[in-house]
DNA sequence: GCCTGTACCGTACGGTGTACGCCAACGGAA
DNA sequence: TTCCGTTGGCGTACACCGTACGGTACAGGC
């Protein structure tokens, strides 16, 4: 995503204040806020440069004055959804012991990620390094601080934990995309392929995926769960954090 | 991706043959690979219908007559690079016990992971179901077959692992389409970026980040190394679920 | 040899990001 | 006050995307 763009320029513009206005009013705040409306509203592909500029009012080559390119606007959305994270005084480390701050940690960050289904589209390849994002690094390496891991294993610890809610928030993220686009919930799509899945399996042998998948489908109504993933995945997680410390 | 596209079409299609072919002696079979081959060599967005359709010497619109859509060829695509997973005789259960298996499987996926950076990409929303997926999910179960665990254990012991590995290599992938794009190695990009960084970070305060950012940037000589997240996440994970046996 | 179904494909439409160039409004100098 | 250089705003145009639609020409049944 923030492939093309010249980090210096990019960097600088994360960095700035966003507010000085124009002189039609226009801001690069206010066109953040509008791509990430049309994004929480109708997903990543909404926010559109020309949908974004007819959202505030505005000709579409205007937003080009404040922003160098889509690449770099989502990089600032991307930003500003981050800073939701531990506004005001949630301290992560103030929340009990290093497993009680994992685990607000792993919640908080899956509770941004279905507040905002697009967040995870937006990011990947090189991180964007944003105020927001620093201080969302900081907040959440000192859970880690001070418990008796070297400083590289406290960055692995809190990598492994932050994959882990990624994962299962895109799992999340593009099931309720996939019944936002078909119509069809996870129960009537699952109604609908579980028998054309299992005629055009007749003649092979599946004995343990037949068994397994029955199982856990009829207790989900669905191919997957992402809400048990997280939490099954968390605490098998802590225990592996558990016996690195010990 | 597989989003708007009749359950029952796609699935027919994912278990035909595929070698039937038409006039000019186009098959699905053809399409795919080519598909498969622009993705390796340039990326997901360089599958275009109209690219695929040039690879193959033939009319843009003639691959609509052997496959419905955009998304469906993607499906396809999925499900045959997933055929490289165990074909032949590496049977995933015969690697030893369970942690071994479990290690064989999580191996596997990463290198097919690496071996098409597109697959990540490509897969999201309802999972494609295709033979070779179902004959994965089949593979990887038996590893976990009959050590103590629940069928939903099972089935949530695979899915941690599976996201794990997708987690890290998705950012693994994305590092390598920017290094693709930009041109910069990670080496380089990192050695741009840190002392702009650093400047506009002047004047807040990062103790921890900074200390910890600092020791693992020094080591990975970039901002995250995914090979070391992927082995150091994959021991974590797998010393949870001894605990979980125990 | 003829007819019909269908594989193939050319054209066109509505969408995307953005390069380029024009216009108007503003700030400062004379 | 007048003038002019700078700059914010934006209309047009281009190259690309997926694909709906309709035309053409070939293969197989009679």
């Amino acid at each position: 995503m923030s492939a093309k763009s010249d980090p210096g320029r990019s960097l600088a513009l994360l960095w700035g204040s966003h507010t000085r206005p124009g002189r039609s009013g226009l801001t690069v705040r206010a066109i953040v806020d509008a791509a990430i409306e049309l994004a929480d509203a109708e997903g990543l592909d909404a926010a559109t440069m020309r949908r974004v500029a007819d959202k505030i009012g505005v000709g579409t080559m205007s937003l080009y004055t404040h922003v160098p390119g889509k690449a770099e606007l989502n990089d600032l959305m991307v930003d500003t959804a981050l800073g939701e994270l531990y506004t005001g005084v949630d301290d992560p480390a103030g929340h009990g012991g290093w497993r009680e701050g994992l685990r607000y940690v792993a919640e908080r960050n899956w509770d941004v990620c279905l507040r905002h289904l697009w967040l995870l589209d937006a990011t990947g390849g090189r991180p964007t390094l944003g105020p927001n994002a620093v201080l969302k690094y900081e907040a959440e390496l000192r859970v880690l601080d001070g418990i008796g891991l070297t400083d590289l294993q406290m960055d692995s610890v809190l990598t492994l934990v932050l994959t882990h809610v990624e994962g299962v928030a895109r799992s999340h993220a593009g099931l309720a995309r996939a019944q936002r686009d078909s119509g069809l919930t996870e129960q009537d799509w699952w109604r609908a392929t579980a028998p054309v899945l299992e005629r055009v399996m007749t003649g092979h042998d599946f004995p343990v995926a037949g068994r397994v998948g029955e199982a856990s489908s009829q207790v989900y109504q669905a191919s997957a769960d992402p809400a048990h993933a997280f939490a099954f995945g968390l605490d098998v997680i802590l225990d592996g954090v558990q016996r690195l410390l010990d």
